[in-house]
DNA sequence: CCCCTAAGTATCTTTTTGTATACTATACCA
DNA sequence: TGGTATAGTATACAAAAAGATACTTAGGGG
C-alpha cells in the first residue's frame, strides 16, 4: 500500500499502542509467554488494578492478546499474545531500537548542558 | 541494547509519535519536505490553530523537527524534519505496513460478519 | 465464623488532551 | 482608511485517560 499522509495507517498501529502500560504489558507477554493477571501487576508496580484490567480488556479487543479464565476459586486467568499480536513484533522492535539510541542521545545532551 | 520490559525504550518512540497529528505531520514533512504553517494546516482540515501549534512546538522540543522564522509581514515560518527526526522514519515505516495489513484484515473480518 | 486469595467492578477525583472562539501585530494593497 | 494575510496567543470549555479507594465473589484453612 501506498504510503502518504493522506493515506495513514500508522494510526492504526499508534491506537493500539497507546496506553500508558500497553507496551509494557505487550514486551512481557511477547518475551516471556503466558502471564497471569497478578504475575503482570506485581511486574508494574504502580498500576492500578482498573487500568491493568482495562488495558488488557483493549487488547483482547483488538485480538492482540488472547485471555483464557480457569473456573476455579481463587480465579486465575491467562494472557498471551496472539499470532495475530505477535504481527506487532517488528514494530516494536522498531520503536525499542530507535528508542535505545534516543537514551544514547538524551546522556550525551545531558552531559553537554553540564560540562558548558 | 537489551530489549527487556525492564528497559522499556519503547515508550520514548511512543511519547513523540503520540498526538492526534504527530504522525500525519511527521509523513508530511518526511515526503514532501520544508511546509510552512499555512500549508501545514491546509493540508489537515479539522485541525485547530493551536493544536497544530501545540503539536509542532512539542515535536521542535524533541529535536525531532526544525522551525525557522523569516522577518517578515505577514509572517512566514517553516517548519522541516531535523537529521535526528528522519530517524524516525524506520518506525513509522514499520507502523505503516503494519496498518496497511490491518486495514485489510479489518475489511475481511467485517466481510465474515456480513456473509454469517 | 472469619479471613485470605485472585481477578475483577463501581465510583469518584484529577490530569491530560483536544475543541471553539476571539484577539493580536503589521506590512501591503486598493 | 479599512480590509487582507500569516502565525500565532489567550481564554474557556468538553472529553478522554489515568489514578485512588472501596467493594465483590466463593472456596479453603484455621
Amino acid at each position: 500500500m501506498e504510503k502518504t499522509p493522506e493515506n495513514c495507517q500508522v494510526e492504526d498501529a499508534l491506537g493500539i499502542l497507546v496506553g500508558k502500560w500497553k507496551p509494557v504489558i505487550l514486551l512481557y507477554l511477547l518475551q516471556e509467554g503466558t502471564k497471569r493477571f497478578s504475575e503482570l501487576k506485581r511486574k508494574m508496580p504502580g498500576i492500578t488494578q482498573k487500568m491493568l484490567t482495562k488495558q488488557l480488556r483493549e487488547l483482547e479487543d483488538e485480538d492482540i492478546i488472547q485471555r483464557v479464565v480457569y473456573a476455579q476459586v481463587p480465579p486465575k486467568v491467562e494472557y498471551s499474545m496472539t499470532d495475530y499480536g505477535r504481527s506487532l513484533e517488528p514494530v516494536l522492535d522498531a520503536m525499542h531500537d530507535w528508542g535505545a539510541k534516543h537514551t544514547v542521545r538524551k546522556v550525551l545532551k545531558a552531559d553537554q548542558v553540564k560540562s558548558s
